[in-house]
DNA sequence: TTATAAATGCAACTATGTTGCGCAACTTAG
DNA sequence: CTAAGTTGCGCAACATAGTTGCATTTATAA
């Protein structure tokens, strides 16, 4: 796995570097986006600097190898994409968002609907976060 | 049209100030989603504290006269629910934001898709946000 | 192994948004 | 009309997410 995971930074032109490896395996092994704060939390992770963290989110979001949503708090979360032959994930989907326990979940199975672009505009991008509550705080 | 809008905070039950009626005004004349910075710019409403808008825009839009959408910057844009009878707007629709001028519109001719719930959950509200380059920023 | 380019750590900063509290303004009962 | 209660406003302080600049360390290629 780490194997794999490095082959995906070289793959990227990207130095390989212990915090990148543990970020890209712990977004990989939750496989639903985390927010900044919720990554720095893991003790794996938590030596680094909150600095760092971001500029290592950022990277990686740049070169495609993550994803990020913004959450109904305002608060942007990062997910991998799969990068299995079988199930490839660029994030082209709609994500869920609970305001009891602020976490977001993926929902895969439905994607985005066409878009109708403003008269000479040019999309770039499309999120549809989906606010409720999850199942788990509905029933405490 | 001010008598309109003071019938809007009438009928919600809230008391008439002029700071109320001027965002209420101009939110409806612009017939886009604003920013408290966007807001709190013009020239009617700078003499208004910070916090003062802050609640304003909290309060017209917990009884309903206002929807908000987040940007893909995180900042919160605030709209008018349009209330005449010919053009009803929930806020149910599609909002474009600009990456280039930070202009968020609405996109009111499509609505937003029926979503199937995660299973157990409640969902509460949903916002689709297209993000791109406007036609005036395309154009320099 | 070494030079260099990139990544990290640290401190300071920006921006959005919130909270607490005193004062002012409006509303309503008498 | 006045007093009392409620609601809104202004100010100061705070919280949190995210950014920038610069010195130091580390990964990689020669």
């Amino acid at each position: 796995m780490i194997g794999n995971i490095n082959q995906l930074l070289d793959n990227a032109g990207l130095r390989k570097t212990k915090g990148r490896e543990t970020i890209l395996q712990l977004l990989h092994t939750q496989n639903r986006p985390l927010s900044h704060q919720e990554i720095i939390s893991r003790k794996s992770i938590s030596k680094y600097d909150r600095v760092t963290i971001y500029r290592i989110l950022e990277t990686l979001q740049k070169v495609g190898l993550l994803h990020k949503i913004l959450g109904s708090d305002g608060v942007w979360r990062f997910c991998t994409h799969k990068y299995t032959k079988r199930k490839k994930c660029g994030g082209n989907h709609i994500h869920f968002f609970c305001s009891e326990c602020n976490q977001m979940s993926c929902m895969p199975e439905q994607s985005l609907p066409w878009i109708n672009p403003p008269k000479g505009a040019k999309i770039i991008s499309k999120q549809l976060v989906v606010h409720g509550v999850c199942a788990n705080c509905l029933n405490f």
